[in-house]
DNA sequence: GCCCAGGTATAAA
DNA sequence: TTTATACATGGG
């Protein structure tokens, strides 16, 4: 991959394992707009970040090197090795191999912590455009304007918020949980270095013990906003991949998903089937 | 009107 | 322990 400045944009060239679209839509992240086919406007970390992507051509603005190096890399992954991780997962596991050659260009987002733990609960039992409209809605009403748009709120932001002026924003039924996952973090409960320093199991243990917060949203939160490589081959990403599938209408029988995920994920297959199941009752497949 | 949403808490079996 | 249902709101 080769970087040069250009003006105030960052043009990365020859970069492999990269698809801006299926980043961005896959459903890890509610902060971007879609400007043209392949160009997105993303709001992270406090900044607005234009992204065109030409194919193994990149360009980022406004963005200076030391930008580049200090956060988008990082927020990209762009330092982990696709290839091999591709590999590993898609070893003698051809179902694999048919998810990640639908969505080859997947690659997780690092994003914030405390932005993926409100964004994970707003998600649950909603949609992507409604999601995103409602994380627009509390940046609006409660974070920091930045250039061109709003950071999202901090957690002592949103602490003054009432039930009712959450439901007002559109978070519906889930106000009650914001309004919890608030005063934990408030009270240092919900303090990111303290959760990463945990194994999954016990980290996943903090998260849901937030009212509002159940397994798939702590798995969300700890892949998306905690950076957690030990969650990444063997749990949720995997699951982000298949349900791709699912979005993708790739046709694959329920019966082989089972069967796969108890292979797959040994003590959490009766979780992981629960999640298989819903993908192929919200698609309609194989019941 | 009716059904449903990239779930979770809760009640009931 | 497992299974069924309500939930706010908007869109099909």
């Amino acid at each position: 991959m080769k970087i040069e400045a250009l003006g105030s944009s960052l043009i990365l060239s020859g970069i492999t394992g990269f698809e801006i679209c299926q980043i961005l839509e896959c459903g890890q992240c509610f902060r971007f707009e879609k400007l043209e086919e392949n160009h997105y406007r993303i709001t992270a970390f406090r900044k607005i970040l234009e992204i065109k992507q030409e194919s193994d051509t990149v360009t980022l603005s406004p963005c200076t090197y030391e930008e580049f190096e200090a956060l988008w890399k990082n927020y990209f992954d762009l330092n982990r090795d696709y290839d091999k991780v591709k590999g590993i997962i898609s070893q003698n596991d051809s179902f694999m191999e048919a998810a990640i050659a639908h969505a080859p260009g997947i690659r997780v987002l690092n994003q914030e912590f405390w932005e993926m733990i409100i964004s994970f609960i707003v998600s649950q039992n909603n949609r992507i455009p409604m999601i995103k409209k409602v994380i627009e809605n509390l940046s609006q009403a409660y974070g920091t304007p930045i250039e061109g748009g709003f950071a999202f709120p901090e957690d002592h932001q949103l602490a003054g918020a009432s039930i009712d002026e959450l439901m007002l924003l559109k978070t519906g039924f889930r106000a009650k949980y914001i309004k919890d996952a608030v005063s934990r973090s408030l009270a240092g409960q919900l303090k990111e270095d303290s959760i990463k320093a945990l194994p999954s199991s016990e980290a996943r243990k903090q998260l849901t013990s937030v009212y509002g917060i159940g397994d798939k949203v702590a798995d969300c939160v700890m892949l998306f906003g905690m950076g957690r490589t030990d969650v990444f081959p063997a749990d949720v990403w995997i699951k982000r991949v298949i349900s791709q599938l699912y979005y993708g209408g790739a046709d694959i029988p329920l019966k082989e998903l089972q069967t796969f995920a108890a292979d797959k994920w040994g003590e959490n297959a009766g979780l992981a089937q629960q999640y298989l199941f819903h993908y192929a009752r919200l698609n309609k497949i194989g019941t």
